[in-house]
DNA sequence: GATGAATGAGAGTTCATTCAT
DNA sequence: TATGAATGAACTCTCATTCAT
């Protein structure tokens, strides 16, 4: 019976992207599992039942937040990958498009953060696992033609240099509070200072 | 009649211990919730019901190998603060015996990073509540230290350092695989190198 | 303000004859509780809720179809049995009645078939047990009649051949296909030849 | 995850029997649908989720039962063909174990006949179309080969002549109460003298 | 120490039904 | 007449937990 059940898509989107943060906002706050569909409901203001009439299921809601949130940070990385920078200035372009998108989508990073590593294997999940590699592609590519051009320095091991980065960025999706004192752009800054130049105080 | 509790010290330690070990596998593979003790008991070798003769139920297990780790933690930060090094050299030894407890307690710290924050609301686990709070204090403390003394840059939001530096070292658990090609001494100096000094080439 | 119920007997009653048509179909192929109100809909090619302008409730489709098409029968079958003919025509004319009906209303015959037993019970339903009642002593009669005339065999139990006639026109109605190659008075004239005379060869 | 989760078959075959029965007999009653796991569970005597120790869900009650049916039912039909008897030899032995069949399984014999049409499409339940396809070739071969040996009628369409036989056997599962007036050899032989040399008086 | 069987609460989901538009 | 959105009860199933043996 191949009928479509679930409208899937049905008419107003507003409604379903309503309903997806405040899903996004409940599965960050308590996790995923922990996320009873009751539970998003009630912050919805309606019925468990009624949330089926717009998501064929709790893991399909998972998956829009997801996909939704990775099609934005591949167009903003897209962008600046395209633009065929230098390798610092691309590094510094990432991760200033990262903060911007903790900023935009932080309930979406912060499920991401914990569940991406189980979810991947599930072949529904699958989107995940591209996107790490591609991620993983474009940050090594980078720092390897940083160290050619003599941009990052060459002494350390480049796996653990990406891990570095990437790590650091993204676990601030854990504290960051949208509309707080510092603007994305400021943490970049100040998250690359850091990265490039370190905390510790230069010998003149 | 004595006391109705479950015997909670039964017999031997050391299956205790086992069974912890294997419980915290399944936790920081999977997930607490989703993690049924059905599955540690499949890999311990034995039925679900059969753990509660060891164990009160499935949250004193998580507690028992949150506190085990936290205890251990502590006593090796504790040693690093009480030899009243300078900052830097105490941030060098703080980071140095992070990364040893990751490598003993890999399992432990990648459930502590996934779990702690929502379940330090809990009274159960106040305990995580106490050690954050500690664990901040030591750092700031630290890094106050290190700005005073012209160590750390001055320049920088001494929060957002903190953030860094801190999740800079404990996020190394999610990729940490003990037995690798890095000692923990290892992976803990080039962390300390990019954090200190940058991973950009210094203009001479 | 009127009446609250529902339209019940809205305007055009051949749409609620189509549709009725419709959901006899999907009831018939799927089973009474096994079809949703969404699948008639989507067979109608109308939303699930808009067939409540139509009827009452699902159970209420189930009855008028199984209501019409009993009303039918027993006009035919009374138009039958008020000619008074011997037992061997009327068991005639009722078994080639019934293969009419089979053609005419397939689809809620073999919603009958399935279902009529356990609604029975139902007093909504109790019309379905006073038709069988009706139908019963209709064979009845006309199968004592015959054994009495030595029109049927004396030595058989004659609920049990009640039975065996009885089941043996009504199953049909799962496999027939109207517009097939047999047309229905065909059906029951080979049917009526293997009631009366058997399927073995007659000694001669 | 491939570990076995539920035990599929346990120890105790005697519980996982009764339960099966009870099942059994409520899908009969109510039919498969309309049965919910707590009917059955009250029946049983424990609640519904007790249910699931045994069985891994609903249909893999209902799948069991009716394997558990058509291995039996085929072990008496395999011995009956393997027998390489008369045509009408053959068709005599093979409604009487029908009828003995009905008489051990009643209940599983009135859900086969109430639900294997629309269960037959699934690919768990397969094997259903597969022993109607086995079923079938033996009536048609047995009926041929009576045509043959003019033994049966070579005047009827020997797929109708088929259905007849078939229904008219397996459809006195709806009413047969096992303990009643008549055996099943009894049964058998009434319907056997009625298929084989009809209803109707001989003209001597 | 461990098993087998059960409990009971609650999870995700389905679905007949309602109703304002 | 029909739609879109929601309700609420009931459903199948899961799982932490208990306990007699």
């Amino acid at each position: 019976m191949p009928t479509k059940k679930k409208p899937q898509v049905t008419a107003s989107p507003e409604r379903r992207r309503e309903l997806l943060d405040t899903a996004a906002e409940v599965f960050a706050a308590q996790g995923y599992n922990a996320t009873t569909v009751r539970k998003i409901a009630d912050h919805a203001g309606m019925l468990a039942g009624s949330l089926y009439y717009h998501f064929d299921s709790k893991e399909s809601m998972l998956e829009e937040i997801l996909r939704t949130f990775l099609d934005e940070l591949w167009s903003g990385y897209d962008a600046v990958l395209d633009a065929e920078l230098g390798p610092r200035e691309t590094l510094e372009a990432l991760v200033t498009e990262s903060f911007r998108e903790i900023d935009r989508h932080r309930a979406a990073v912060a499920i991401y953060q914990k569940e991406a590593k189980h979810l991947a294997v599930q072949e529904r999940f699958e989107f995940l696992a591209a996107s790490q590699r591609k991620f993983e592609k474009a940050w090594l590519t980078t720092l390897e033609r940083g160290v050619e051009d003599r941009n990052f320095r060459a002494d350390l091991d480049i796996r653990l240099t990406y891990r570095f980065v990437r790590d650091t960025v993204w676990v601030a999706a854990s504290w960051y509070r949208p509309g707080g004192q510092h603007s994305p752009e400021e943490i970049a800054r100040q998250y690359l200072s850091m990265v490039l130049d370190g905390i510790a105080v230069r010998p003149t």
